[in-house]
DNA sequence: CTGTTAGCGCCTTCAA
DNA sequence: TTGAAGGCGCTAACAG
């Protein structure tokens, strides 16, 4: 490696003092236009680039936001990290990306990097496995606001951006309603999540309020797996008075679900019912998706949990805030 | 914010010096252990995490390795970016991750974001309109070695991981070869891309052992977008001789195509066969997918591309190094 | 318009 | 076994 290049390399080499340089690099208009040009020509013949640890140190912020993601492979997620991206690259504020993979000790790892790397905030999207928070206290102890978004955490008082389940499911229980169908399955995802929590009980109020009855035995937890998915589905097409309907906690369950329907030779959408949640453009290539899913929009979630961040750095919110993204019932044309 | 806890909080609130603490918390013996205890013990009372910053300066090294990507939403992407988390966690490496979306600017954006940052190294994966180099060729002046994974640079020396096409898709040619087929068209992806090229050149060799012919208007390129896809493939299906089978570039032009050809009353894989590259986990879901996907092992590369980078950082590596991940056929089931 | 100085938080020789 | 001192690269008063 060529020895590195500092301001000080630069300053000698122009005969000028290390903070003529730094106040040149820095378009201050306090030193000369001469000076200037002849700095910043010098400083890009040798490929100078700025130590952001020297600088982070100086001025106490990066302009650097981490995210953590339980997955990238979700499309869900990554439509969320665009819209991340999009307010913060408006607001001079750089991305990096960490995934949890759904495990907890991941996602203390990761936003103890981050925390280490003194991040001016996070953006954070709950692992499916997390159940402690100290690891976000510890970091809003440093001064580091996290904002959560969609997947926000139960009983810990923060800033998050959700998506209000009830618009979309209630519209989706009537449309089955509607279709004829009575008997309505809930397979749901892992009770840690505050998101599996609101479809169960829109879901209990809707059937209630539809008049329609409903049992344990409809309504299934799985811990997204594709495995457990598949278990559980097996249970509800067992059940002695199996569903019509079948509502999946998202899109993957859906699949995994309907994978499973078709095995035993039922016709997704004929024989049983597929509704869903998130709408992933993905859904589209499916000759069997969900014939409606509940439409979320994750960018938005993004896009907004990015802009509430934004606030908090520049103008300060006082106490928590909550912003909410309403979904919408999408029905698939070829229903 | 709680006011910032140092070494230096730490050290006065122990009556001991700042240089007794760094040396505790890093637990060396020379310490009593006595001291060592109740250092540790405040500190984590006090919540105190290093300010990695502080710690780069001092010892130039990060222990973090940025990764660009050209997006998120390709399992291709995420199973590479699994891989690559896997090894470098083995090595007690942080992975922070960042896409281009397959634009050059964003692609430099991000590694300058990581030169700033002094990541110990960088994994990259070209964007698709990456034709410039210079911002990788200043990474590397600085010392930081990149390790180019799939979508490698052309005459860029360079370390890389690469994925083998020829021996995929050979047997894919034959394979159509057997069934009958004699008129293949070729949906490539955009001529920057390496991995196009690959594709092209072996499809080119491979008609000719087979001794089939083929024609410009069998040859098109997409530049990846839905939309690009779909206007070549109609082009495809207008021809007064059209194809019997496509090979598409990777599984997404695959599914588009396939949409093209639906919607033109075709039956995939009837009509017009589907051959496609990544062979990835969501073709699965499909009802009209691919017929046979040449499998790149993506996983297999980012495992690779990190173990390479592992052992450049830690032993060097004279002169440039290539690694090659060979492709393989996977005939769908269904077929 | 430019230089001097001090210090951000941490580590590490050197000294005790 | 511990402390004092200097410095990593950069910035920002404070002087001129």
């Amino acid at each position: 490696m060529a020895e590195t290049v500092t301001i000080k390399t630069i300053a000698s080499l122009l005969g000028v003092s290390p903070s003529t340089v730094s106040r040149a690099l820095q378009g201050n208009p306090r030193i000369g236009l001469r000076t200037r040009e002849r700095v910043s020509e010098l400083a890009r013949s040798l490929n100078y680039v700025s130590n952001s640890a020297a600088q982070v140190l100086k001025k106490n912020t990066t302009f650097t936001v981490g995210v953590v993601v339980p997955n990238l492979h979700e499309e869900y997620f990554s439509l969320m990290i665009e819209g991340i991206e999009d307010v913060l690259e408006q607001n001079g504020l750089q991305a990096i990306i960490s995934q949890s993979r759904d495990n907890m000790n991941r996602e203390k790892k990761a936003v103890e990097h981050f925390l280490r790397a003194r991040v001016d905030g996070l953006l954070v999207s709950l692992s499916a496995t997390t159940n402690e928070y100290d690891h976000f206290q510890n970091v809003e102890r440093y001064g580091i606001p996290i904002v959560f978004c969609d997947r926000t955490p139960k009983g810990f008082p923060s800033f998050r951006v959700r998506s209000v389940v009830e618009t979309g499911l209630k519209s989706g229980l009537e449309f089955l309603y509607e279709k004829g169908i009575r008997k309505i399955a809930l397979l749901n995802g892992p009770p840690d999540l505050l998101s599996a929590d609101e479809r169960l009980n829109t879901y209990l109020r809707g059937m209630y309020e539809l008049k329609l009855e409903t049992s344990p035995a409809y309504i299934r937890t799985t811990n997204l797996s594709k495995e457990d998915t598949m278990a559980r589905m097996e249970e509800i097409l067992a059940l002695e008075n199996p569903p019509e309907a079948v509502i999946a906690f998202n899109d993957y369950v859906a699949l995994d679900a309907i994978q499973v329907a078709k095995n035993r030779g039922l016709i997704p959408n004929k024989d049983i019912t597929f509704l869903s949640f998130a709408n992933l453009p993905i859904t589209d290539y499916m000759e069997n998706g969900p014939i409606a899913s509940v439409e979320q929009f994750p960018y938005r979630i993004g896009f907004k949990a990015g802009q509430l961040l934004e606030e908090i750095l520049s103008s300060g919110v006082p106490g928590y805030r909550e912003e909410l993204v309403y979904s919408v019932l999408k029905i698939r044309d070829k229903a």
